[in-house]
DNA sequence: CTGGATCCCTATGGATACTG
DNA sequence: CAGTATCCATAGGGATCCAG
């Protein structure tokens, strides 16, 4: 769906619209989950273990990145890899269905990227 | 900036991106923010006086209307134009600044479609 | 109509300690 | 290390009433 600035839409179309973007809120939507995304898709590390990402993520306790993960694994959007190293890793990447989601993100962090010029500027 | 699944991204580079991402999250972050933007942009109505939005946001209160409206009058996103009519009405527009992230939440908004397309799909 | 003030309940999220 | 459980403070946000 194209959204223009027009006139006297119909109501059922705001509507489809608002829905759609209420979906990308609630599953994306908070502090943390589209900074998970960016760190999981730049990958500083080799591997993104458990606690490479809490220290990789400024700000994020274990406690939220744990709930954010289990989040983002229900929509099958990252994935859950398990070491059975002693003690145990746990590994986390993106899914393909979460690879979906980057060019969004990029273009989130563009926008944020030429607002803190702005900002800088005056 | 690019975002590229790669290896070994310097961590300043992965900050940098993280604070143009952070940035965005906090000016657009919430439930309300991008239906204000989706609201105002569609224009259902010829003007969007208050209550015109409080009627086309299912579930927003005027309350949170009125604080999320001057969140984003604060950053230049919305514009204020009060009509001195008896009783008095105001008037919320997008101000210039506040179209170029348009783009982006219409990015937002067609990944949540293709993710109800799946949705029911299945 | 616009939108602030008040009351109040709940969800969010931090710190810490604990288990496998 | 990975994650859960507990405790606790605070912010989010609804309902309602009131004033300009």
């Amino acid at each position: 769906m194209k959204v223009k600035s027009r006139r006297n839409v119909s109501a059922e179309q705001c509507n489809e619209a608002m829905l759609a973007l209420r979906d990308s809120i609630e599953i994306w939507g908070g502090k943390w989950k589209l900074m998970i995304l960016l760190y999981l898709t730049i990958k500083v590390k080799e591997k993104n273990f458990f606690m490479e990402i809490v220290r990789g993520i400024p700000g994020i306790s274990g406690k939220m990145l744990s709930k954010e993960l289990k989040d983002l694994e229900m929509n099958k959007l990252v994935e859950r890899i398990v070491h059975t190293t002693a003690p145990i890793t746990v590994e986390y990447a993106i899914t393909e269905y979460g690879k979906s989601f980057v060019p969004v993100a990029e273009k989130l962090l563009q926008w944020g990227m030429s607002h803190r010029e702005l900002i800088k500027a005056k």
